[in-house]
DNA sequence: TTGCGAAATGACAACGTTGTCATTTCGTTA
DNA sequence: TAACGAAATGACAACGTTGTCATTTCGCAA
């Protein structure tokens, strides 16, 4: 019946106007008189116009929207594609996404390949585990990219949580507190989060002299944390324990008391994250959480701005805080 | 220096074809002779040619790309995304990605006219809570649009867990096991899944000739399960409760303890999402648990199917699972 | 009323693809 | 070798916008 697709030009006639004149309308509505606009905006109405994205697109040479590549779709990413979408409207640009599908193994390369067939005028990767062709990619030179990487990268720009300098406060914050050792509890193997916070555990205890003890492998969830709790129970010297999560920590804690020991009495327990309190009434827990939506807000902050100069580079890091409750026990007091 | 866009001309030309030769290599390979094409791949990648996305869409009047609003992005929103990416890749479709930004009030049709904008061949909306003029709105007549919302739409089609049915399947879990009451602890009052549940616990209790006790008023964390167990506990007809989620539940279940009551033999519970066993050891608590997995993916196949018939409407609910642990005890025993 | 500069409007090309249809080249058969 | 049909290739228009530049209309002063 109708025309699929009602056109500027369509709308043009039916105002009795140029086709010029209704994109001016659009795109800059003061230098039209109000009669004008008012007859054009009629017809629009009447018509249905919609502006057609991508003639307008491949006239002005962009798109307006940034590409998102999620390596990896876990609970903590929600927080950060948040920042990443509210940053994006605020500076009007929409989203475009693409996601490694379950079992692929996406490298960058093949993951910049498909982006660079979309509509973006730059992207966003979220990498949470090592990748093969880490190093030895180079981003398009027309294509802003952001690598959401603790590894700093040799071309291009990296936003991070300073997963390593919360690990490091977290265990200063047991050493100042007259703790001689703190046992690390990490998360699955490849995630780069475990290797960064435990790498900040390690260097924070070398810091001050203290050989690290060998750290207890966990897998992010409480089964796994009552494990190694049950373990640590048995130390004689284990007076402060580091989790790479919270429901790991809460596992821990749950295994020390199963166990007959207090916390923080006899153990102080830090976590990471500071979710526990969603799931535990009247928690306890100390907890070093970091910020994910700043951290989604400042990766398309520095796409945007890197629009005009794509090999541009440069490296953020987000600091995380020590959400402070009470399971550290202070034994100075 | 460069020119800034390498086009299929100037492919053409470095290997001396036609522009529709190269169109040809690029969209139908088989139709062009293997000398031929090797002579333009290899100008394509001496130039660093990328097909232009807007050119491309503008010629085919399509964008390969769903368009996505998230009117509200929380924690188990992860999982759906996720299915919709997966089914998007898997048919060969990119996603766009809109958020109502915190604060704003966003309508459907403010939403549509946004997306509408951008480059989408149909959409999906995600909606958790109530909107102004769901009952009003009209989805563009050539934009296929899914709402994923447990409320029937007049003309769009929607998607939904079917929280109601999954309420209903655990209390009558509780009754078919010798209980004669079943108490509700809320989430928050705007969400829709909350209030989904509550009326399936309502429907199952009224479907038996119970009447149903009132609800207690919940904000999904734990801390108001907890203050919901301490009034539970001091009810003697309390054997069974059902809160809107696990976080809920276990808060009920740590107050009931505290009042020395235990869990399940004086009183048993279940909740929903089923995720305590993330966060605490050896949970015991029975759970409803939706498949938003799953959720993503029909939404998105509705889409899909529905790009050439956009009016076309439907109705999708998928079923939950009960996940049987022990918090419930069978009183019949 | 006339003339003038500024404001408003319009004609046309261009962005980089793909579809249509015409033309050339190829491999086969007579 | 000529003739033929099929395969390969090419010329050109079209998709729906915006930019450039030309033209028309307007408001105001002389």
């Amino acid at each position: 019946m109708d025309k699929k697709n009602v056109s500027m030009n369509d709308v043009a006639v039916a105002a009795g106007v140029s086709l010029k004149t209704v994109s001016r309308v659009i795109n800059e509505p003061d230098s039209v008189r109000e009669s004008t606009r008012d007859k054009v905006h009629s017809a629009m109405e009447a018509l249905g116009f919609r502006a057609n994205f991508a003639a307008r697109s491949l006239k002005l040479g962009r798109y307006g929207c940034i590409g998102v590549v999620m390596f990896h779709l876990s609970g903590g990413a929600v927080d950060m594609i948040d920042g990443i979408a509210d940053a994006a409207e605020e500076r009007g640009f929409a989203l475009t996404m693409i996601k490694k599908r379950a079992g692929e193994k996406m490298t960058l390369a093949e993951a910049a390949r498909r982006m660079s067939q979309l509509p973006v005028d730059g992207m966003i990767f979220n990498l949470r585990q090592m990748v093969d062709d880490f190093d030895t990619f180079e981003a398009p030179k027309d294509l802003k990219t952001v690598i959401i990487t603790p590894m700093e990268h040799p071309t291009c720009s990296t936003v991070s949580d300073d997963q390593e300098g919360g690990a490091r406060m977290a265990c200063e914050y047991f050493l100042n507190r007259g703790h001689k050792n703190v046992y690390f509890v990490s998360g699955k193997k490849e995630s780069l989060s475990s290797q960064c916070r435990m790498k900040g555990w390690r260097a924070a205890l070398e810091a001050r002299g203290i050989e690290p003890p060998e750290p207890l492998q966990g897998d992010w969830n409480a089964d796994s944390g009552y494990a190694a709790g049950l373990v640590l129970a048995d130390k004689p010297d284990c007076t402060a324990v580091l989790a790479a999560n919270d429901c790991m920590a809460n596992g821990v804690m749950v295994a020390l008391r199963d166990k007959g020991l207090s916390v923080p009495d006899d153990v102080s327990v830090i976590g990471f994250d500071d979710e526990l309190y969603k799931t535990i009434p009247n928690s306890i827990l100390t907890s070093v959480k970091f910020r994910h939506r700043e951290l989604g807000i400042r990766a398309l902050n520095e796409v945007v701005a890197g629009l005009e100069a794509p090999s541009s580079r440069s490296r953020t890091l987000v600091s995380g805080v020590l959400v402070e409750r009470s399971s550290v026990k202070d034994l100075r007091a």
